[in-house]
RNA sequence: GGCGGAGUAGCUCAGCUGGUUAGAGCAGCGGAAUCAUAAUCCGCGUGUCGGGGGUUCAAGUCCCUCCUCCGCUACCA
């Protein structure tokens, strides 16, 4: 009955703007890590949403003249319906907003309070009005007007806050010690690095509380202050999970197996909220994969370059499968990557619609042809037949093997590399040659290509799940059958199973021929 | 400045603990085939493996040095 568990979270996303390309890709990743377990018999929980507390939301909120929180519930409406357009299959969506994350936040709070490592002191430091942001004071510059000013140029003022502090200096060697034995809670390994020398070099306390603002959820006993940040939105990762209420029907899933991130906020996720956790007494997730960006012709997108894409143009434009194979095939997860219109194009028309594609509706129009739409009886079997079978069984365990380190690059590539050797035996096998000479020959021909296809399609599924769905659709592969329980011998197609008829899955991307406008 | 990483075919990159003529995909050129979504298959690369020096029977793969690029170097979501 108890399955195994596989906790992943998405970073709750800023809604204080809408969302971007970089959004569409974290989810993406997360989402088909999250199908993929899900087909490989787990039980997942997927968790995403939006962080909606702080100092921006309230100004933008004021500067539009309504309430923080109907903005909040504005912006994160955008960031649902971007997840319906890219089909991501979360959960639980949750708010930072949201009474229950209040609760957990200021439980978590309440236990790092009595293990000590919570006190109040006063934050002080050169802040930039302009700027809304303080400045180290190497940083700064006194300029010979008297005037010390940040390095843009605008006046800052030494200022003194009370606020809370979290005793993050006491756990620097629990930290590494943590990370020494567990060389896989941070990944990929350059960001293990970096963090470890960061850690190494010292740690001061952190302020997690302000007084200048009150968006925010308030501290336990001392309603002049809210939580700043970290607390706040690093909690969400166990205020989905039921905490504080250890009985909770989802605590079973904490701790979370990863914790998809971008880059930009490692620290957070491998330094900070470690330490939370530890404080809290609770148990550390297994491991915090952060991927990179991607830039857009190699160029970082900014409105001023302006190459800012719109997710849900790309959708529209390549179609949501095609776009989602493209991110995941062509970037190394965990390292940066780049996208522009002829790479996009190449992969998919390559890809899919050349390689897969084009295997798939040559072999099942041969079988409705030839075959009366029946799935054909296959004969004796060559080593040639065995071979590419063989490639096709191994690849369930392949792809674990890859997925086991978030490596959706590597798993897709195995796949497609068999996709490439089908062809090959395809064409080697000449089974329209045969068709004349040897039927029966023929017919094992086709069978165990449309077997290699089925396995490529249940694998599919995580990246493309609609083209894949229809795929296995064509080949009357239903319901417990597209599990990866099915893959390899279990799962053999039965000859004489009525085929529909065929039809094209991944359609070439043809360019808009501009002389005929 | 400190710490760390990278520099391999036109492009994107593999090359683990050093060992036969340095590989893949894409692009390009030539050919075959015609079942198929003008798709597929086969063949074709004399690459200073960033420069220089060193260790070794043997280095892209280890050491030193130089050049170039990148990341991190705390309170921003």
């Amino acid at each position: 009955m108890s399955r195994p568990t596989f906790y992943i979270t998405t970073p709750i996303f800023y809604p204080n703007g809408v969302p971007h390309i970089g959004h569409a890709y974290t989810a993406i990743a997360s989402d088909t890590i999250a199908r993929f377990h899900r087909l490989d018999g787990k039980d997942v929980f997927f968790l995403t949403g939006t962080d909606e507390h702080g100092q921006k939301m309230q100004q933008t909120a004021e500067k539009e003249g309504i309430a923080p929180l109907e903005l909040a519930t504005r912006n994160s409406q955008v960031f649902k319906d971007l997840w319906a357009a890219l089909d991501i299959s979360y959960d639980d969506y949750i708010r930072t907003t949201e009474p229950r994350h209040h609760a957990a936040s200021q439980a978590i709070w309440q236990q790092m309070l009595a293990r000590g490592d919570i006190y109040k002191d006063t934050y002080s430091g050169w802040y930039s009005v302009r700027q809304e942001a303080f400045f180290d004071e190497k940083e700064t510059t006194l300029g010979e007007d008297g005037v010390r000013r940040e390095p843009l140029g605008s006046p800052v003022e030494w200022v003194e806050e009370e606020s809370y502090f979290f005793r993050l200096s006491a756990y620097g060697e629990r930290l590494i010690a943590h990370y020494e034995a567990n060389p896989g809670f941070i990944m990929p390994a350059e960001r293990r690095n970096e963090v470890m020398s960061f850690v190494k070099s010292g740690l001061r306390d952190l302020s997690i509380s302000r007084t200048t603002f009150d968006w925010g959820i308030p501290v336990p006993g001392d309603p002049r202050h809210i939580m700043y940040v970290w607390v706040d939105a690093l909690t969400n990762y166990i205020t989905a999970a039921g905490y504080p209420d250890q009985a909770a029907a989802r605590w079973k899933y904490w701790p979370a197996d990863v914790h998809m991130i971008g880059k930009d906020i490692v620290r957070f996720h491998a330094v900070y909220w470690p330490a939370f956790l530890m404080s809290a007494g609770l148990d550390l997730p297994g491991r915090v994969f952060a991927h990179g960006f991607l830039f857009n012709r190699g160029e970082k997108m900014s409105k001023s370059v302006g190459n800012v894409v719109d997710p849900f143009e790309l959708v529209e434009k390549y179609g949501l499968d095609a776009m989602r194979y493209y991110f995941l095939r062509e970037v190394s997860f965990g390292q940066d990557g780049s996208y522009n219109h002829e790479a996009i194009v190449n992969r998919i028309n390559a890809d899919l619609a050349n390689d897969l594609g084009n295997l798939a509706q040559r072999s099942l129009s041969m079988i409705a042809k030839n075959c009366e739409g029946l799935i054909p009886q296959p004969g004796p079997l060559t080593a040639e037949d065995e071979a590419i079978l063989a490639a096709a069984d191994a690849l369930g365990e392949k792809s674990r093997t890859a997925m086991q380190d978030q490596a959706i690059h590597a798993y897709l590539g195995a796949v497609w590399q068999v996709v490439a050797d089908a062809n090959r035996y395809f064409a080697g096998q000449e089974p329209w040659a045969l068709r004349k000479t040897d039927p029966a020959r023929m017919a094992t021909v086709l069978y165990v290509t449309i077997e290699v296809v089925r396995q490529v399609a249940i694998l599919a599924q995580p990246v493309m799940p609609a083209s894949s769905a229809k795929l296995l659709d064509l080949l009357a592969v239903a319901g417990e059958g597209r599990t990866f329980a099915q893959l390899g011998r279990p799962g053999r197609l039965v000859p004489g199973t009525p085929l529909p008829a065929p039809q094209g899955v991944f359609p070439r991307y043809v360019e808009k021929d501009e002389s005929v406008a």
